[in-house]
DNA sequence: ATAGAATTATCGGTTTTCCCTATATCGGAC
DNA sequence: GTCCGATATAGGGAAAACCGATAATTCTAT
């Protein structure tokens, strides 16, 4: 059995004429017998009864062929699928993004991205990083949007900008005072922090020369599990964190007891980039994705080329 | 695309390997590999993201190898159907009836018929003779049941039993007074005939020595629809009948006021037989039917070997 | 009755597809 | 670095699908 000979019990079952079902089918008449005779004896059933005169289909050619339709109409199916998702542009993007980004950049983006490419639908997922790469591996997301090198080995990735670091203090709070934070300042300073897992929390104890958490003594228990927590925080006068760029934006409208502040030091930043699968097919379609976020960020973060 | 190049990418979804996925499908690795690729080209899509330590069904895969389970599953009960149709006994057998015939012999053949092919259902019309072979040539039905020859170049025709025809008259008629019943005697006497298309109606004729209905005269505007009918007329003494063998059964038993006599001549009867498409491809359905049929009649009919 | 038209089946040869073995290539493990 | 496991590639052979020509059969028209 095969789709081809399903296409000629169909077609001569609609002409119930084997010269025209084989015109139909872009095949001479003999081809057409010929197959469908050996169908016939493949399957042990007489499909039609044909005279030198006539064709016509039996009761159990008429059962078969509405299945064979039906096959073919789902093989249709398929090779439309297929022709709709042959644009790599075209169909859904999986993209996952670290906790400390996604809420801050996915505003920025979604309605351009709905203008540009608006037959992509993006699905976000937003984990720490450690998830992300899991999920990756997993096929669960196409690609995933982090702050942190990852071995090149698995991963290819592309780098996308670098988010400078701002400090976060409460109104009144002693730095209130200082016209420029050191890093000296930086490294007496004891930090909220974000909880295990995410980069953030390693980034910011690297900027500020911590070597452990465990150094923090009583704050641990603080440790947030969403920066807009830590933020609360410091609004209550708890203490000082840093805050990625983007996030900075959405303070500085909304929350008068809190201070942010650039920092002074060239290499408190953190490179995102974007890391995918090597054998993931649509690339075209990483690169669409990208050259949005590239043409929506501020010009506060340095775009990488 | 092709039913196996179908199968081979279930069997990868499956397996998410293409050695195994081969394998199960009786084939080389290699086979297996060009196989998909062509089909990937084909559709222009990727089904299946690989590296060489692993593979993976992209979203747009699995969307597609959904389609494909069903299909080979229809594939699967196109098989199944034809295996089980494959024995010529098994399935429905459209068998048409004469209405002078039917209704006294299918009660003698419906169980008998259960019980040695159960697994053949028969499906029964009743109609005249013309509108059978109408019904024959359209492959409406497989056989047709009927006491008339026809055109042994359209249809085959397999002679089954030659049926007697008997006299029915009143109690109270003159018949009643005679011991034999001549050829002279019915050739003068007006008969209760069916209506036009029976083919009763012409055989009692001929019985007869009838030229034409039109010789009737008076009784014309009594013509019957039915045998059944034409007994209840018989019965309130209108007139005479000649009923076939089978159907005589019934009177005897159920009316007091109709006397049913054997008629002397020799040709008094008329032959059944059963007509069927000569392309019909389940001649020994039509076979089986046939002896079910032979074993079951009464002694009064003339079986033909 | 005979010729002609229409229709399906059969035959021989060609092209295409499918499949196999052997081998290359790549990534990971020891 | 070498071996192992996995997929991809290459070349050749077998099977199938296909075509044109033709046969066989049946209906139609003259």
């Amino acid at each position: 059995m095969n789709l081809r000979d399903l296409e000629y019990i169909v077609a001569v079952a609609d002409s119930s004429h084997f010269g025209h079902a084989a015109e139909r089918c872009y095949v001479s008449q003999p081809t057409l017998s010929g197959q469908i005779k050996k169908l016939e004896d493949e399957l042990g059933i007489t499909l039609f009864e044909r005279t030198k005169r006539s064709v016509a289909i039996t009761p159990i050619g008429e059962t078969i062929v509405a299945h064979a339709r039906e096959i073919l109409e789902q093989a249709e199916t398929i090779r439309q699928l297929a022709q709709s998702h042959q644009d790599p542009l075209v169909g859904p993007l999986r993209i996952g993004a670290i906790l400390t980004l996604s809420p801050y950049l996915m505003p920025l983006i979604l309605k351009p991205l709905r203008d540009r490419l608006p037959q992509m639908q993006l699905v976000i997922s937003e984990e720490m990083t450690e998830t992300l790469l899991e999920r990756l591996r997993r096929h669960e997301i196409d690609a995933a949007l982090i702050a942190t090198p990852v071995d090149a080995g698995e991963f290819s990735t592309i780098p996308l900008f670098d988010e400078a670091f701002w400090l976060a203090h409460p109104r009144n709070h002693p730095f209130q005072e200082k016209k420029n934070i050191t890093q000296k300042d930086l490294d007496n300073t004891e930090l909220l922090l974000l909880s295990e897992g995410h980069c953030l929390a390693d980034q910011a104890m690297e900027v500020c020369h911590m070597k452990a958490r465990a150094e923090q003594g009583d704050m641990a228990d603080l440790h947030a599990a969403s920066l807009e927590t830590l933020l609360q925080l410091v609004g209550v006068g708890f203490g000082c964190t840093l805050v990625p760029d983007l996030a900075v934006r959405g303070i500085r409208m909304n929350d008068k007891d809190i201070v942010t502040r650039r920092l002074q030091q060239k290499d408190a930043y953190r490179r995102v980039s974007l890391a995918f699968r090597r054998s993931f097919p649509r690339r075209q379609a990483l690169d669409a994705f990208n050259e949005v976020v590239l043409d929506n960020l501020p010009d506060t973060v340095h775009i990488l080329t």
